[in-house]
DNA sequence: AGTCTCTGTTACACACCGTCACACGATTTA
DNA sequence: TAAATCGTGTGACGGTGTGTAACAGAGACT
């Protein structure tokens, strides 16, 4: 199985750790086929031995814990390029599923692992995405312990809007392709209450609706404000496409 | 400023990078001398440029964010033993400030990174660190985003437990270093509500104050079905003391 | 001792959000 | 076509936790 499908990365044909050097971490990936997986498929389960790592290339993901009484928290949305799996336990510490129906592929530890060590240059980029992952999770811990559910949306909104802004510079839109019920279990609400205060930021003028899953920003900079973001040093203005480069280990 | 106070580590008394290898990665630490904090005193600043990384080898630290309002989250306590500032980003996520006096050791993340180059040994220890501090963080979202006042009390105190109970083997103990208002902002409550958590849970039996800041554990069964973590393939059972070395890269 | 300050506790009214219930539209099934 | 199912929106209602208090205790200081 190591015919490649994605013929513009051909030139590694080979698994990864036979491959020439990668510049970048992603292409340790393209050495291995895709898989396909439905919406609400299962792509593996926290306490299953964690004996690979995946990388996102088509469609979104949800990773989430279940506890006591069938709680479920949602930690994460991954969409195409991110990596999933990346903490080193040996067992993954949450579950992921297709939201969407999600190609995805799967490199084991050892040969990712063993990338890492013989091609030092990866090692900061393997660091800046587990730091980025880190940033994510303090930044949702701000907006579950003191943001009302009106910041909450908002700022789910304009995560969105920026993720997208990546693949269009222009255009206001945001695509939503999870559930009122995915959203809720993300932000720590009840889907009724995320429908209740969509309804209000639609009554506002604030977004506005086309179709259940797409708004339209009409008031970014309102948007912004609702994040409750009002924040220390981060700049209004839009940052720099986030560098992938880690600053260290030099 | 090469020597060293703490004589039982003089065997180290060069700068990191010259000292011989290090098994631990505590030891890189050994070669700086020790700062002092008092409580209450800031030790960095969310935004500041991350120079250094952090050994705290006494008292305990608290870390957190600001935001709009003035509104404090708590992401952590950081006690003897704990790294800070591993996320790799070039400032610093969160702001540290002692909670009670500090001494902790302070080394420039150049060094810090060359020895993680130089050592390959100490690279499964630093990303043991890293996912642990994730795994801590996906914990924290879990009880921000669905446990109830009294499961989130119930939850911090069986992890302080949990972690004396490292020094004490025996000893149903707690000490609450941090006053009302840090555990509110860590658990996203106020001060008025774990107040009274605390109050009910007294009044139930399960703890025993022994003090303002110093709790006996009574039923420590029913504390910990308090906790809400009814979960999945996590055992009741105390776990094995936590590996400090990663399982990959192998 | 007496006073001041700081932290922690308790009380009560209120707000936000969760719970429950039902309606609506889209899609699937009989 | 009718019925069922699912995801979603909306209303009424109630509970958990909040906010504003006042109060109690423990130290620190004169």
């Amino acid at each position: 199985m190591l015919s490649v499908a994605y013929s513009a990365e051909a030139k590694h044909l080979n698994a990864a750790r036979l491959a020439p050097q990668p510049e970048r971490l992603e292409e340790l990936f393209c050495a291995v086929p895709r898989e396909s997986f439905e919406a609400g498929e299962g792509v593996f389960w926290e306490g299953d031995q964690a004996d690979h790592v995946f990388k996102v290339s088509e469609g979104v993901l949800r990773v989430f814990k279940i506890i006591a009484d069938g709680r479920r928290v949602i930690t994460g949305f991954l969409y195409a390029g991110d990596l999933v799996g990346l903490s080193l336990k040996d067992r993954y510490l949450y579950s992921a599923e297709a939201v969407t129906p999600v190609r995805l592929r799967r490199l084991a530890r050892k040969p990712f692992a063993e990338a890492l060590e013989k091609w030092p240059d990866l090692r900061p980029q393997f660091f800046a995405r587990v730091c980025d992952e880190m940033a994510t999770a303090q930044d949702q811990m701000v907006l579950l312990s003191r943001k009302s559910a009106e910041e909450r949306v908002a700022t789910f909104l304009m995560l969105l809007a920026r993720r997208l802004h990546g693949c269009h510079p222009i255009g206001r839109r945001i695509h939503l392709p999870m559930s009122r019920l995915d959203m809720a279990d993300y932000l720590g609400l009840t889907i009724e209450t995320v429908s209740r205060t969509i309804t209000k930021l639609v009554a506002r003028g604030v977004i506005s609706p086309e179709g259940r899953h797409d708004f339209a920003i009409c008031k970014p900079g309102k948007l912004l404000a609702l994040c409750g973001d009002g924040d220390s040093y981060e700049d209004t203005i839009d940052r720099e496409p986030k560098m992938r480069q880690a600053i260290w280990p030099h």
